[in-house]
DNA sequence: GTCTATACGTGGATAGAC
DNA sequence: GTCTATCCACGTATAGAC
């Protein structure tokens, strides 16, 4: 029986939006506040450690979401190519075609950096390593594998950086179109 | 006859590296105070704006900083190639081979993204362009240059998120060293 | 679980003496 | 130009009633 009007699960999600929109400085506990529809003493009875432990919890939703939704079509069925090509289509809609920035990089560059190092390694390592294994499925060296999994997400978050400062997301469209065949390219 | 203990650029630069670390919302006037040395009533009136002039000031002295000594080599002489590499030694050095973070990716994701839109799309778009250029003379069609250089300047920017999470400088100077072929490759 | 009220620090910003 | 003192808004966090 759900004892928020909003479930833990939702408001965390919610919590983990206002991080991803304002770093973790910037978010304020007005803004969450308002953000779920909690007022400020119910936060603090969800989340006895405060403002660091939301964006745990934010951090943690965002590293299971990742899991289910984006990671999964990596491991799914399919050739590789095809596997990256449904994954692709999975970041395009987690960062909503380039509109949204990522709550990890945003964190790193916010004030969440020192906070949550583990946090933010772990969720970049998971992503690299899943990625690398489809790689090496597709017959890439383990090495060059990895190095390709660490560029293509370097490239992702580049151009999620990119496109919000030019204000047009045209380039991240073209860095995640042309993702699948650079990884798979010979040599 | 200086004014100010430092000077007024000497300051300012100090103010930079504030933002650069502690991103917009994070930099508050008590660490530029005592990055400055100066006092919070001594700041207000070198910039009767406010954190927000400084920022400014920051951001315009960083864009001078960039054309100055990053993209210098790119207009200087030599072949392309010989530039870009050049090019790449001042990029190593402007972010400390991979230590220090962007100021304009740490503003972009840290509450001066509004704010300060035109001064860091103005910023990314010099260096796009410039780098845009010497493709073109390397005979890299206008498009292909074009969309070669923002590629490029995506992919230093994740670098250097990456290699933050990561704890590791590893990728990022992996990135930086492939740039140049990648960038001049045929077809 | 949520609310009102409140404590207390820090944030940005200013006044006025020196 | 810099200092001390101060203002007020907002930040995080808590207490206690309902």
């Amino acid at each position: 029986m759900p004892a928020l009007k909003v479930t833990r699960e939702d408001a965390i999600r919610r919590i983990a939006d206002v991080f991803r929109r304002h770093g973790y400085d910037g978010a304020s506990l007005s803004i969450i506040s308002k953000a779920t529809g909690l007022g400020r003493a119910s936060l603090y009875h969800h989340f006895p450690g405060g403002k660091e432990e939301m964006a745990r919890a934010a951090l943690k939703s965002i590293g299971e979401q990742l899991e289910a939704d984006m990671l999964a079509p990596l491991r799914g069925n399919g050739s590789p190519r095809q596997r990256l090509q449904r994954w692709i289509r999975e970041v395009n809609r987690f960062y909503d075609g380039g509109c949204k920035n990522c709550i990890l990089g945003a964190m790193v560059l916010s004030g969440g950096s020192d906070r949550f190092s583990d946090e933010l390694s772990g969720a970049f390592r998971v992503l690299i390593n899943s990625l690398s294994k489809v790689l090496r499925d597709a017959g890439v060296p383990r090495g060059l594998a990895q190095r390709r999994a660490e560029s293509a997400i370097g490239q992702i978050q580049g151009a999620l950086v990119v496109s919000r400062s030019l204000g047009d997301v045209a380039h991240f469209q073209r860095v995640l179109k042309a993702l699948p065949s650079l990884m798979l390219t010979e040599k």
